[in-house]
DNA sequence: ATGAAAGCGCTAACAC
DNA sequence: GTGTTAGCGCTTTCAT
């Protein structure tokens, strides 16, 4: 493999001019310039990346905690990171974590270890450990979807809250008013933002709220169809489900088709994220779109300006959802 | 940030020792050892991985190359590749790269930038130049799921042909005569094995086989909903439809339900792949599942194989596939 | 068992 | 505009 000095020697200049050429070619006179490139290209030089990034200091990656990439969801947000990535000219180091706080550090380590500028987590952890926070130098961080309350750096989400207020709102205009709803992980903020979404139209609404018509679940189709299961073995059945995400409503249907109810006839099913299967669902599925590509792009965009030190990064973005109303609610007993 | 230098002045030893204490303790006295890991402690140190990388010449990144990570089934290879990398030691660098060649290319040029040490390709092309293979040095890639019939590199699929195979003639055991098939892109190898063991089928049932039968799609559930659409235009309607995805599938059967038409009552429908969400569709399909997790985790073993050069390495692997049958096909007209 | 020292390939002062 | 040179932080001979 060549090196820079077996092009410096080719085009019978100085290391330094090789550099100068590749870095900034305006400040090399055209005739040095051209023959630096035609020696660049008869060595077949390629930089070793390992040494300009050792030397520059910067890795020019950044790490993607995730907790599932298995979760579409978090499929399409990978998707976003990766392009806006690779238009700054960054790679992207994934890091599927499964939620284990361990892995977290692990990762997150490579920040100090080099490996990595900065991490993009998704999920409401802090895995820095204290002593990671040199004073004066921002975290290199960008904590999204899933977001800490006291995060250290900045944050991006959508306002769960309220988009969970609308859903519900929705489903109690339609005239539902005994509404079930399957959630995910207990301790999520994510879960706790939607659950007071919901109590907040069911309170404005004034229909008492009542725990036991809380379904855990972990977004997963699975768990949508056992929380639905459960569900369908109460006395007083819900006339309709809330679903922390699609996975978990298209789960949810598939177990109340399996018992012979209709939905939404017989009960109503709406869920989260409008993934691509929502629309392709029987019934297509009422939902809250995520900007799933955009959280992606954002938090690539946020953790470079920290990274790059451009001025200030703002602390705490909200991004905008949208409820989308399909077929699976209906009115009950429609 | 803290070095090697000021770890060995703290435990009073040479760097050298302090370098020797970390890759090999067992070379280490155990008192000069204790001392080297207080000094490691106290001073917080962590080697810089990208000096360690540039001296020893490797990056333990592995690069994957995916068409796009959208897609369910890459998903859960790509988590795969991930805990299996992970595992030894190895980073994964994402490179979605929508099936752009020059993109391709771009991302094996970490090879040659040493960014990377390796490649896992899980499209049928080549990224590397011819002039990247070093003689007698084999080409550090893996070729897995979608694989280059005259890979460079060893390889590793299902049989696809079989596969489609076996699919084609269940539907044919049921009674199926006018059976369609909604494919992947049309020179994708995929696509021509699964064709050709689709015609197998027929002729070995003596059905003619007809190519406006064949219906290009490109794995999405949009793709399965148009063709499907496309389909049910024709004179003849088939019986059956073989989707070259499950999420074409799960798309296919949203149009033929909109069109009024009972899956399997009137039409049956076949997928592939297995994906989470083929137990919960409605009808739940008939599929052939593929070892998802397998070959991510396959892959890696055979990428480091290489890497290291721990002997030879398979050069053609076939993973098992199995036939998956569920509610969503049945006998013609039933 | 440990230390001294060379150098990986590159960038960035600093000189001219 | 170009060359000289000093490292970046580490690993690894080669001595001792």
């Amino acid at each position: 493999m060549s090196n820079i000095r077996k092009v410096a020697e080719l085009a019978g200049v100085s290391v330094a001019t090789v550099s100068r050429t590749l870095k900034s070619p305006d400040i090399v006179s055209p005739a040095t310039r051209e023959r630096v490139r035609q020696a660049v290209e008869t060595a077949g030089y390629r930089p070793n990346q390992m040494a300009v990034q050792f030397r520059s200091r910067r890795s020019n990656n950044l790490a993607v905690l995730v907790p599932t990439i298995a979760n579409t969801f978090f499929a399409r947000v990978i998707g976003g990171i990766q392009q806006a990535a690779q238009a700054q000219g960054y790679g992207v180091l994934l890091c599927n974590t499964l939620g284990r706080e361990e892995l977290e550090i692990q990762y997150a380590g490579m920040v100090a270890g080099r490996q990595a500028d900065g991490v993009i987590q998704l999920r409401a952890f802090n895995p820095f450990p204290a002593d990671a926070v040199e004073p004066g130098r921002p975290l290199p961080m960008v904590n999204a979807c899933e977001v800490l309350d006291d995060a250290p750096c900045p944050t991006l989400r959508i306002d769960n809250r309220a988009a969970a207020r609308t859903l519900t709102e929705h489903l109690i205009a339609l005239g539902h008013r005994r509404i079930a709803m399957i959630q995910g992980p207990r301790r999520s903020p994510l879960t706790r933002d939607r659950v007071a979404g919901y109590r907040d139209a069911l309170e404005a609404a004034g229909i008492p709220s009542s725990d036991d018509l809380l379904y855990p679940g972990d977004f997963t189709p699975r768990a949508g169809y056992d929380a639905a299961g459960a569900l369908l073995a109460r006395d007083l059945r819900p006339t309709a489900v809330f679903c922390e995400s699609d996975e978990m409503a298209i789960g949810a249907i598939s177990r109340l088709k399996q018992a012979g109810f209709a939905v939404p006839g017989d009960v109503s099913v709406a869920g989260f994220d409008d993934i691509d299967f929502a629309s392709y669902s029987d019934p297509p599925l009422t939902t809250i779109a995520q900007p799933a590509e955009e959280f992606g792009q954002r938090a690539v965009d946020m953790l470079i300006d920290i990274l790059e030190a451009r001025g200030d990064v703002e602390p705490r973005v909200v991004l905008p959802h949208e409820l989308v109303i399909r077929d699976s609610t209906a009115p009950p007993g429609g």
